[in-house]
DNA sequence: TGATGGAATGATAAATCCATCATATCAGAA
DNA sequence: TTCTGATATGATGGATTTATCATTCCATCA
């Protein structure tokens, strides 16, 4: 095993991108990138996540550096803990622009991706 | 499940993600933002990997779109299918830069983040 | 044709991740 | 203090991912 001074960035970088996927805390991502500060209860409102399932893509968020949150009275605010989070954001969907104007991408991408879990309504976008 | 047209962003975006989230995916995308186009055999060089394993990821990475190859002879050359997965890398990196500059960073990345499995000599960084 | 080298695919066990449910913590109200 | 609402943690089974090994495919050369 690697101490963390010696070990190879790629490693690093690919725990930041784990930390990206998945499209709930994709989700939770783009709430934060609108809006400065969030509270859980704003967002079990906009994700219908089930308590539990939200704080634990939360604390993954949180363990992956993404994220902050912070405590004011019984309520937990969170936040984007850096700007570039957003960026990272912005990239991708730049680059799914490309990826899924192609023609046969959407073919490709139907079939061959792997199946993904079914959302509840209100997180259909 | 969705219709690829009804598919939510969030879901198409974590996938996106996932094609990224693998220490030896990372690496070979950064060989391929160096070089245009790169053998596998290159490939198999520079990473130290076994061939199925390298294969495997690199149909990985075909599978979501992120390279392109083509077999002159009976060589096959890979490259990047956009440039934008070299622009992700990027602000990945500046993330990172801010991610890691924080003092605290280093101990909870350390003692936080999952194991990662040790890499051959050749591929450290 | 058969043999050879480069690359991809298939199968499998181990590791990791995810959704669900139950339980715990924390802070304010009664 | 006990209760209650808000959030987090723990445990568990099922699904997905990964590393390894064996096999197959594809193109050239003898």
């Amino acid at each position: 095993m690697f101490g963390d001074k010696e070990r190879p960035l790629y490693e690093i970088k690919a725990n930041l991108f784990k930390g990206l996927a998945h499209p709930y805390r994709i989700k939770i991502l783009e709430i934060l990138s609108r809006s400065e500060e969030v509270s859980v209860a704003q967002m079990l409102k906009e994700t219908g996540l089930e308590g539990s399932h939200l704080s634990q893509h939360l604390a993954v968020l949180r363990k992956h550096q993404l994220v902050t949150s912070e405590r004011r009275a019984s309520v937990v605010y969170y936040r984007l803990a850096y700007p570039e989070v957003a960026d990272l954001l912005r990239v991708a969907r730049q680059l799914l622009g490309e990826l899924l104007g192609d023609t046969q991408s959407r073919l490709v991408g139907a079939t061959e991706l792997p199946n993904i879990p079914e959302l509840p309504e209100s997180v259909s976008k």
